[in-house]
DNA sequence: CATTTAATTTGTGTATACAAGATATAAATT
DNA sequence: AATTTATATCTTGTATACACAAATTAAATG
């Protein structure tokens, strides 16, 4: 399927945000994306939109568009939802994994083990722990809820880069990531439900604390 | 604040959209539209495109757009996730509710009162019930949570008109807003979650089986 | 020298023009 | 007559042009 140019710009515009390379409060020129891809103006403004809409972005009436912004606040509020939503995918995936997304789910696990334990590459962990949470969003058998999470899950991606290297995350994540796995193969859906919430809601947290205690973030922005 | 008309363009078509003027499947023109409201086709398009990010309509590339329309599986899944998010209120809100807010949420529960007892004017219920809905929402003191959970019910609007008719619904939907008034009131948080999860979730069930059994509505949306 | 106001510049918002893909129509071949 | 192919028309996607508001800088006055 052949795509439009504004998809594509948005797509890449949504990636330069999620790896950092316009942080959070940076302004967007129009002019300037244009010139940097090539395009005109008009299909830079329709990503610009959609990315608008999709909360990523923030464009204010005739002054222009920059990278959304969260406070300590919102941001565990974000959490706090993207927590609920986990917390349900785990509850309906532990009543609904087929054997197939069973052995899918352990398989990845695994390969977050290794990757856990090998310690020295956190960009793989990252990485792994979004396929882990994937197959579990996949398993509810929900793909509205799976997309929902997911959309939330890019919203944030900017924020979780920044806890990549909080000392001794990874191993505490990995146990968490345990329990959960035994819980939804045991179809005990609440308990699934329950770690997940706690397992995001403490990463919330500590963002908050995190962007609490570097206030600079906000302020050299532009 | 001064607007810009793509916005008032958007809420507009929003609003036809709701209130069925656009019925889902209906294919939207964007020279149409522009001559309809007296403008170019630009600010038509950002428009179509902020619907199509927010998921109220759907656009396919170089096919145009057509207003979003949604299967019955898959409106059991947005209620199902909408259930969620109104439990999750439920739950927050119970702890949280201000004595203002609990003022405020018996109050709008006593005009719902008056009008499922008057009984004929279904639109009045439905508004009011949107008010109380809300106010549990803002009750959760989650500004992000409540956004996320009013974009929900916008998209799922164009089919709860369809059940507004539904016979005995009326004063079902009010018992059950009683008992939802009380556990809140009473700070009893999962109670909360419950009684707003069952009813929501009755809701999409009752839309779903509608839903199945006017195949109608899908076919002659053109 | 500071502060306010006028002028310039920069960048967004809308309109119009053009290009390219998709759909409809009509002709031709089997 | 039916199916396929070629042509025409219509709609979308992108570019360019213009209008207008906001930000910035320069000038003027206290």
């Amino acid at each position: 399927m052949k795509k439009r140019r504004s998809e594509e710009l948005r797509d890449e515009i949504e990636e330069m945000i999620a790896f950092g390379k316009l942080p959070p409060g940076k302004h967007l020129d129009e002019t300037e994306l244009a010139e940097r891809f090539g395009v005109s103006r008009t299909p830079v403004r329709e990503a610009l939109n959609q990315l608008d809409t999709a909360g990523l972005i923030e464009i204010r009436p005739r002054r222009g568009a920059v990278v959304a912004e969260f406070g300590p606040q919102r941001l565990v509020e974000m959490f706090e939802v993207m927590a609920e939503l986990e917390g349900m995918c785990g509850r309906l995936a532990a009543r609904r994994l087929s054997p197939d997304e069973q052995r899918a789910l352990l398989a990845v696990h695994d390969r977050c083990k290794a990757a856990a334990q090998d310690g020295d590459d956190p960009d793989l962990y990252y990485q792994l722990n979004d396929e882990f949470h994937g197959a579990i969003y996949a398993g509810s058998h929900n793909e509205f809820l799976t997309e929902q999470v997911w959309n939330l899950r890019r919203r944030l991606r900017p924020y979780r880069r920044l806890q990549l290297r909080a000392r001794g995350r990874i191993p505490k994540s990995f146990e968490e990531h345990e329990a959960i796995v035994a819980a939804i193969l045991a179809g005990e859906g609440e308990k699934a439900n329950e770690l997940l919430r706690a397992h995001v809601i403490v990463q919330g947290q500590r963002f908050a604390d995190l962007m609490a205690s570097l206030p600079l973030l906000h302020a050299n922005a532009d």
